[in-house]
DNA sequence: TGCTTATATGTCAGTTTTGACATATTATTA
DNA sequence: TAATAATATGTCAAAACTGACATATAAGCA
């Protein structure tokens, strides 16, 4: 993985391991991560083209603002439930789901 | 939603609400639970065609045979997380998870 | 500039999901 | 048939995730 890519995870607040490991991390855990970043980046253009906030995004799905924000940063404490959850209430099919795991992150 | 699919949904565990309100399960929860039950069945196929038990997927991806009966069988207690996380360790790409959640699951 | 709205970040108690365990049920094979 | 392997089901304490809240930062506009 590359440098900069591992930045970015990290800045996000991966934990990707422990400073000896840093560069093991493995083709799933790569996946899985970009899997779930793809959803956010979803997401986000999901409400954005609504012309929704994220308070609004929040009370549709009775959570919290801050929950979105999370979410749309793809912070690791959120869970791929919750992303796909969200995407089905902006309208998203499960074809649109698929479209969205399928792209690649960068 | 059909009776005879709402009943199989009962018969794994999922509460679909009280019974006044059997036939309002939205669409999104419809989507969102068929979404999971194709990964379920994702998860099954690609384990039974490498030849390899539930226990050896458990200790794959250091979980527990209980937990990936439960994740076969479709059980609601189980994450999309923990679906995507193992269908990625049996060696699927994000393409294969995206196609098995496109796919109908009836 | 200030004012307002939108988004980001940190924390936390309540809830959900987790692996592990015991044990039941169902193949499979001798 | 018995014995063994595989799968299913129920429970629970620990771990992870949640909405809510406070508050910070950023963006838009008068």
């Amino acid at each position: 993985m590359k440098q900069a890519k591992r930045k970015k995870l990290e800045s996000r607040g991966w934990k990707i391991g422990s400073t000896t490991d840093l560069l093991k991390l493995t083709a799933e855990e790569e996946a899985y991560i970009d899997l779930k970043l793809s959803l956010s980046e979803s997401l986000k253009n999901r409400r954005q083209d609504k012309n929704m906030s994220q308070s609004e995004l929040a009370r549709l799905i009775q959570s919290s603002q801050s929950r979105i924000a999370k979410m749309e940063a793809g912070d690791p404490s959120v869970s791929m439930d919750l992303l796909v959850k969200s995407l089905l209430a902006l309208g998203a099919s499960k074809k649109d789901v698929a479209k969205a795991i399928a792209a690649s992150s960068d």
